[in-house]
DNA sequence: AAAGGCATGTGACGTGGTCACATAGTGGGT
DNA sequence: ACCCACTATGTGACCACGTCACATGCCTTT
């Protein structure tokens, strides 16, 4: 079976490098599964095929803050770190939804990386679009306040129903914070009534207050 | 004149490709300049070939977080995101020393990309490197205590006197926080023994006490 | 010596992170 | 239906940190 033709970025690749990446067998991780952690030797370039994979950064307290999101098509770039730069990674990946993917193994991404240009192409632009993510998140964490991050999130994770289905131990996680900052936070929007809250769900009410809290970093 | 035969990482490059890089001729810039800033395009690959360069991140409300030093024979990357990612880029990097480096252009960069594997090892190196000091950076900032990271500075910033030539402010964007917290706790560790500090030095008095403080994340 | 500009010290105040709990829903089992 | 563990959430106290508004002090220029 050809995975490589259903997988939008790597189907425009030159014919050879699809040939060599077909005989990779994809493999299938369920929910909840670790895909690397700390210390661990995974060396290999990840190509996610579907499902959903987050990287975290655990810090020694337990609180852990998410580095980002590996979509369908994309790479988790963590595990080809130790390829490269020869440092150890802090990072964790869980798949939060049964997820597939391919492991290209070591000699088989640097043949490539050798032989095909589409697939340098391919490789630069994801470490390009992580490096800019990084940015972006260190950006976020050290001048925005927990408030225009939390609106953030809520805006950008809701469903087109207006719902996020999240536990507040999850949004802290995902922006960086400790739950109990969450919990005070949504208590005080639902006050002012751009949201309401209950057990896992939180529901938007007025969207324009909330883009007004995003775009009003830190007045 | 050949400056690539001086250049560490580059003189170890197979011949076509340093025959290539030395029809470019460096460049100098003075300590305080600019090499680029947001919204600016730069579009190139930036090999420095001696002084040193900072690369911050700058906040809306003027604070701003040292995010690498880049030293000679390292890259600045940040300008090569553009040819790649797309997105704009928020740092800003300057001269702290008067510098000297070389810029590889978009067309000239693509073509040893494709020709040279040392120059592909070497420019995948440095986005490794660089990422995984912005891990690190993510790290730091979300799970260390800024008086850790002070000590931290100290420790690695000094001169083998064991002292460091820093106003406050600069340690302050160097750790990503403010010069008065700066302030408060290099009085702290004053009092405490560990530090002597005047207008512009600080001098370690008791190293084994910062090596504490490092450690010491979050007790 | 006077003046202006840096570097630094300090108090007040709000936000955010941590700890130690108290509550309250939820899903199994019996 | 009931109990029980488990998870999600609410709350108060407290400390670390960022910000604002200053007050000094020190150093260079004129």
């Amino acid at each position: 079976m050809s995975w490589t033709e259903h997988t939008h970025e790597i189907a425009n690749l030159d014919a050879p490098a699809r040939a060599l990446l077909d005989t990779l067998a994809p493999m299938d991780v369920p929910e909840g599964a670790v895909l690397f952690c700390p210390g661990e030797a995974v060396m290999g370039y990840v190509v996610m095929l579907s499902g959903q994979v987050d990287v975290n950064l655990i810090g020694p307290n337990g609180r852990d803050i998410l580095l980002y999101r590996v979509a369908p098509g994309q790479s988790c770039i963590q595990s080809t770190l130790g390829l490269l730069g020869g440092d150890d990674y802090t990072a964790e990946a869980m798949a939060e939804t049964p997820a597939r993917l391919v492991l290209i193994p070591r000699d088989v991404f640097f043949a490539l990386l050798d032989s095909s240009p589409g697939f340098r192409r391919l490789v630069f632009g994801a470490f390009a679009e992580r490096m800019q993510s990084m940015m972006q998140l260190i950006e976020n964490v050290s001048f925005m306040s927990v408030e225009a991050r939390l609106a953030a999130l809520i805006l950008d994770r809701c469903g087109p129903d207006g719902c996020l289905h999240m536990t507040q131990a999850e949004m802290a996680t995902a922006i960086g914070t400790a739950r109990e900052v969450i919990s005070r936070r949504l208590d005080k929007m639902a006050h002012a009534g751009s949201v309401a809250h209950e057990r896992g769900v939180v529901t938007i009410l007025d969207r324009k207050a909330l883009n007004a809290i995003v775009s009003g970093t830190a007045f």
